[in-house]
Parts: structure tokens; sequence; C-alpha cells
DNA sequence: GATGAATGAGGCTTCATTCAT
DNA sequence: CATGAATGAAGCCTCATTCAT
């Protein structure tokens, strides 16, 4: 395999990162649908810069579905800061479900969690660490199922993020699933 | 609306069960995603044919969406047969959970509920009547949460799929949703 | 060559006769585009009818430009019966430049006179025929271009169709033909 | 209306030009029934090259179609320099009638005049305008019908494209057309 | 003979990817 | 390196023609 031996020049990381902020643009809008012209376009470089920097599209959204579980592993991070493991999960769902971060990119991404679909399964699985670590924790507390695992729990987000697709009230979904979650 | 005035030639109707059951294995298989030459492969036939049966992709798409919607129904229907709604829900849920219904196609019709989005809405609103129906009587049970519709339960049997595909246990997941929608 | 040897059964050549009426009536609205369903529709009768009394489209074609050819010889006929060939002449060109006979039909028929195009060269050849000799008579009299024959007078009512067709006056466009086909 | 900003690119424009060129080759042979296909193989590059320069087959249509009607103004242009007006008309009319000009590809073009079958209305427009001032001049000298209009022109000469090509003499044809357009 | 269902070659168009400038 | 023009495989759909009923 070729390793990068030295740093990209100046303006290619630039062209780097035009080029993703305009994938994750189009890739909120129309999830895994994007089509690489547009995404040239919309980052202002020619369609042969976006191949220089992704060998192809797989390549393209493999960095975007790694975005968005690192997105995801920031609010879990975040989320895991408060006292109780509860209220972490709760932070965790809410934050996700917000409108802003599961949108059709982040849908498609979770919409992929399973081994040979999913396109970043080490991004994937740093998430379900940590989901993990939280839903460990909650189990000591006795606060939610005894049989949930982080990995279920990520699903149920992906779930959660087709139902809040179809039109349904965001809030009583989460609160659906959060109801569920709790132990008893 | 063009009706049909005298039933199909014995041998078109059997093409035309043939290229449906074909059409509905690849639905199952991959979604909307499926491919007019593969459904005609699939089923034996030429390409023609397929075409003589339904005048563009769209239409056949929304034959499976309408029998996606209706399997869905027979399932609320049986279920509305149970004494208390709360049973009712449950075996409804338990029953489009199960692996053999809840497919990609049926995942990609659920998926599609909205409006300008669904292809078969007439049939979805029949769906979406008769859950209707169990929900109204399970509030006056006061066995579900008191905001639910059957517009909800139904995009979360939306979600539902989808978590499924995820590798989760689906077993789990069922009871996670239904102890969401729990009363209480 | 397979001659028949009986006549068509009573039922058949009602059939033909239907598949012609339509054809001739496609024919005139949409010209050689026709579509062997539509026209089969159109008879009340099934492709494969059509099929039985017609090879193929082509022959389809060939009699209907055939009866074309003999409707403008029929018209030919009876503007030969004028006195002076001058006024035949006149009455052939103005009859043919009818809406109802310089139709899309007949504009196609007469917009493929020349050997390897024309479907019916015999029936043309008829016609010309027929023009030739009011052309000959007018030449005796004087009263035409000393160079016309009467392909040309054919091909020049073939343009007047397309003329026609531009949507300009047909009674006008038919004075200019006569005035540049008048000798002197 | 996009409007190109900076010049197409040296290679590129040398390929629009093969394939405009490829395209009125073959729009000259068969009118506006070429393949997109074939001008691609005649122009010796792939189809999604075609498709780069002109968005679809009607776009390739409308910019022949403009392109020989603005052939026919120069033409008409040229013409219109002779000191008097009916020697323009005569100028351009036998200049039109070359064989050269009046191919397939202008026949179809001037075979769909008419609003809502034209290509390309505004090129027709322009073409029309500069006939209407021909023939506005030659009312004045009174050397043609007092009812012709640069749209009956025009007519007429679709007219003789049609009759040119059922293989009668061009000049007698066109011969025919001036004399009848003549005044008296 | 009649029917119309079935066939599939062929046309149009899109878009991921390659490559000349 | 950047550009965007070129490529062509692959999908959708039509319609002349064949063939089972």
């Amino acid at each position: 395999m070729q390793v990068r031996t030295r740093p990209l020049r100046a303006d290619a990381q630039r062209n780097r990162e035009r080029i993703l902020r305009a994938a994750h643009a189009a890739f909120a809008e129309e999830g895994s649908a994007i089509q690489i012209d547009s995404v040239a376009h919309r980052a202002g470089v020619g369609i042969g810069t976006v191949y220089r920097h992704f060998p192809d599209k797989e390549a393209l959204l493999v960095e975007l579905a790694a975005f968005r579980f690192l997105g995801c592993l920031q609010e879990a991070e975040l989320a895991a800061g408060e006292p109780d493991a509860w209220g972490a999960i709760e932070r965790f769902v809410r934050g996700v479900a917000h409108e802003r971060l599961l949108d059709a990119g982040l849908r498609d991404t979770l919409a992929t969690l399973s081994p040979g679909r999913c396109h970043a399964p080490a991004e994937r699985d740093k998430l379900v660490h940590c989901l993990d670590g939280i839903v460990a924790r909650a189990h000591v507390e006795g606060t939610v199922r005894r049989d949930l695992t982080g990995r279920d729990l990520l699903a149920l987000i992906s779930g959660l993020g087709t139902a809040i697709n179809q039109g349904a009230e965001p809030a009583m979904l989460t609160d659906v699933l959060l109801a569920g979650l709790r132990a008893g």
C-alpha cells in the first residue's frame, strides 16, 4: 500500500477540506445518493480533484460515514459527562435525534451498521464502544433493560431516524424510545 | 381510471403473477432499487412482458407498495380480533416485525409514508385507518401513550424495520418499542 | 410466390376492409408514422389479424400508398374530362390540394415518389401516365411550360402539400403553382 | 438562459465542431431521424460526449435547425444586396434550391415552420423578417404577387425542397416557383 | 382464422470513472 | 496538481413482429 510520505501541499489540503464540506452538505440533503459531479460543483472544484482526493465514490462515502460516526461519538462523549448513566443515555438520544444531526446523511450512515455494509466500521466500533460504556454504567444503575447493548442502542437510533423521516413528531418518537429502554 | 372489463387470459394472468412474484422476491432483497430487466429475468419473461403489465417502473413499485401495505393491513385486521386493544397492538407489532415480512421491500415501503413520496397512499391510508381504530380502543383502555396515533405507530414500525436490519435482535427491539408505547 | 387460390372468406374480407379503413384514417392523421397497434385498435381487431392480412408494416404502407395514388388518379381522370387541358390541370391541382385529400397520408405518399423509395411504383406510374396525357394535350394547346412532364407535375403537388402544411393559405399556394406552370 | 462565460477548451471546441459536422452530415442525409449513437460514431466520439454538448436529442435538432435557418438567412442577406428586389428573390430562391443546401436536413427544418413544431423559432423569425423586407421592396417594385409575404415565401421554399427531392429537375421547379411568384 | 400476449432489438439518457490539457 | 471533457456500461422504455391460446 502506498503510504503518503509527506503532508499535503497547503492548497491540496484546502481543496480536500472544501470537498469534504461540500460532500457533507450534499450528504445531509441527499444521503448516499450524492453524485460526484454535484459534490465537485458545490465545492467549486473540478471532478478530477475529487477523484484525486478520493479514489472512488465509495471512499468518499467512507469518509462521510466516519465523520458522522465521530459526530455521534462526540455527542456520546459529551453525554457520558452526565452524572448518571440514564441521564447520559437520554441526553445522547435527544442530542442525536436533533434535526440538524439526524439528516439524510446520518440516517444513511446508521442504516448501514452491519458488517459488510458499514462504510466505516472502525469509527462505528469506537462509537459502539463508547455507548457500551454508558450502557454498562446504566446496567449498574439498573436504569435500562437488562439485555441492552451499545450496538442495540445504535440500531435503535438508526430506526429513530427512519421514523422521524416519516413525518411523525420527533419528540414523541424519542420519548417512546427512551421509555422503551428504561428498566422495569 | 381504466378498469379491466374482462379477466386476463389464463396465460397472461399466469405471467402477471410470475412477474409479481419475481418482483416481490427482488423487492424483498433489494427494495425499491429493483431493476426491470432483473425482474423480467427472474420471472422468466421478456422485458416487454413486464411493460405490458406495468406501464413503467413506478407502476410496478406502486403495485408492490400496495401489496405490502395490504399485507400489513391483513396483519392489523387479524390483530384487531384480539379481545383487548393492547393485545392487538402487541400482536400487530410482533407480526409485522417478523423477518419474512419486514424485509427490504417493506422497509422501503414504510420508509416512504409521507405525502408525495408514498407509492400507494390509498392502501397506506387504509392501514392507518385500521391502526387508528386499534389505537383508539387502546386509548379507551388507557393502555397506550395518550399522544399516540395510528400514523405514529406506522412510523415506528418503519423505524423498527430499519433497526432490525442493522443486525440487532428483533425480539428485543420489538420489546423496546412495545414497552415505549405502553401508557404510564 | 404463394398465390391465393380461393377468395377470402366473407369475414376475412370484412376484416381486411376494416383494417384498411382504420389504416387510412390513421394514415391521414399521422402519415407513415402509423403504428400497427393503433391501426389494429382503430379497426377493432387484434394485431395478429393485421399481420394475417399484411405480412409487415411495409406491406400495409404499400397498400395505403397505392390507394392514395389511385385517389389522385381518379381525380386526374375526372379532371381529364375538362374540354381543355389547362382546365384539366387546374382542376386536378385544385382538387388534390383540397384539405381532405392532401393530408399527412397523401403528403407522405407523394414525398416518396423516387425509385427505391416509392411504396407503390405501379400505381404511381399509372398516375404519372395519366398526368402525362393531360400535360401532352396542354403542350398541344401551348398552355403550359414547354419542359413540363407529368412526373414534374406530381413532384410539384408533393411540394404543394408540404407548403400547405406550413400554415400558408392553400388557395394562394395553389395559385402560385398554377401561375408558375402556365406557358409564357 | 445559461450563458457560457468562458470559451470552451480547445479540445472541447474541436469536439463540439466534430459533433456538429457529423450531425450536419447525418442531418443532411436522414433529416430529423438522426440517431445520437450514429452522430457520435460519425464524429468519432463517445455517446456521452454528444450529451455533454447537447442535453438531449431535441437540443441537437434545435442547433441544427437554427444553423439551417441561419444558412438561409445568410443566403437571403446576400440576395438582398441585389439592386432590385425581384432579383433578390430570384437569387435567394435559386441559392437555397441548390442541392447542397436543400437536403433532407433543410427540408425537415423547413417542414416544421409552424409554431409548436419549429425547433428554432427565433432563427426562423429572423429569416422571415429578412424575407419580409425583400418582399416588401418587391411590392413597391410591383414585381411579385400582391398577397405574398415572407412567411409564404418560406413555405414555398419548403415545398420546393420536397418537390426537388422527388427527383424532378431542380432548375425547372425553381423556374415554376419564380414564375408563379411574379406579379401579373 | 382471430386474438392479443410475449418477445427483444434498438433508441434515449445518466453518471461513475478515466485521461488529455 | 487541477481541470473538466470524454468515455461507455447500464438502465429505462417503445414498438415491429412472432406465437401460444
